[in-house]
DNA sequence: CGATTTCCGTATCGATCGATGCAGAAGTCG
DNA sequence: CGACTTCTGCATCGATCGATACGGAAATCG
């Protein structure tokens, strides 16, 4: 569809694709994908619903560009935090970036991947098994990264990097969760520390 | 309305208004509040809308008193926990509780209490509230009964009680995410088991 | 400029949302 | 039985859902 070899180029779009996108993020960390309605996240975005179908597609398709954008945005945090040379830094690292992501003041209080889509109609079920598959990718690549400090020593040889992986990841959720509560960053800020007090866990 | 003192009893209701409680709750479970339509959940409970009005009042009401029935049903394992003779058995039987309640076949994966209401519309900003309400408060009571256990010995006198529950309801809320997931029960189970290996945790 | 292409504002689609009005059936009283 | 009360089935309400058709405006080409 864009730049076809022949004719004239047309009228260029009127509005800035990446901003739009930022706003319909924020729509949908706020409100779900379900309960962020096409009038709300055009109002939010500053153009027509013509505009939004032609640009994105669709609304599912909108709301996959917009989990695009939040992986390598507000959850960053994850992957730089994969690379933190020990372990325990990288579970530490997960957990204050989770925390920090939550709680942020100005943005949407919990987790898009948690609270976009955890129980929805069925015509909502397509987005609640992709975020389902996020989550599950997010673990996955926690325990990944567990196994290598196995391999390397950093962690006990009789470590399970899968049983790890989960309790961080659970911790992260459950912080989430209760951002998306309203509970103070301060308090899990402190929770989270002391959660890894005692680190490793051991089956 | 119902009971004034003159006249006729007029014609008793033509369902159960336990089972239609039932069957709203698992569907209020699966598809969250603003995700259950009125035709889902009249259909589920077997009768018409009218008559739904007519013995809940309407769709925000109707949770309400599900809500209720979750909390004295599935979501009991909550109170009884809380009478375990230590600290560390109620943490344990709190987490075990949840693990059993979200990933129990048969019914919907994951908490009602959680997935219920996490990101709504605006219409749905009310649920949002009482079930957020609804989580602080579970919080709430397991730091009661963490601070009478600091009282009676039980846990070491420089021990945070809102910390140590702010931990507890944190895994409890990750692990229903988790299960809403798909996540398997025994793996949940082992990561809540290996969880409280170091107890308690310490600031 | 004129031709062509694309974008965008308005108006609207059918479906579904939660919620009611109405009338008659069904049941409980004296 | 007959008076009275309540429940229920059908139809429908206005609002909103996601999604489009259409036509004019705007911008880029030769």
């Amino acid at each position: 569809m864009r730049n076809g070899r022949k004719g004239p180029t047309g009228r260029p779009r009127g509005f800035d694709t990446d901003e739009a996108l930022e706003r319909a993020m924020l729509v949908f960390w706020e409100h779900g994908y379900e309960g962020a309605g096409l009038s709300t996240l055009t109002r939010a975005m500053g153009i027509s619903t013509t505009s939004m179908y032609a640009a994105f597609g669709n609304k599912e398709e909108l709301f996959r560009k917009v989990l695009e954008r939040y992986t390598e945005g507000p959850s960053a945090y994850l992957a730089r935090a994969l690379e933190e040379p020990t372990a325990r830094e990288v579970a530490g690292a997960i957990l204050a970036g989770t925390v920090r992501t939550t709680t942020r003041p100005a943005h949407p209080a919990g987790c898009l991947g948690v609270q976009g889509a955890l129980a929805v109609s069925d015509s909502g079920q397509a987005v609640r098994d992709l975020l389902a598959a996020w989550r599950n990718d997010g673990c996955t690549r926690v325990r990944e990264r567990f196994q290598r400090a196995v391999e390397e020593g950093d962690l006990p040889p009789e470590t399970d990097p899968g049983l790890l992986a989960r309790y961080v990841t659970t911790l992260a959720f459950g912080i989430a969760v209760q951002a998306a509560s309203g509970v103070d960053r301060e308090e899990l800020r402190a929770m989270a520390d002391a959660a890894l007090g005692n680190w490793p866990i051991r089956p």
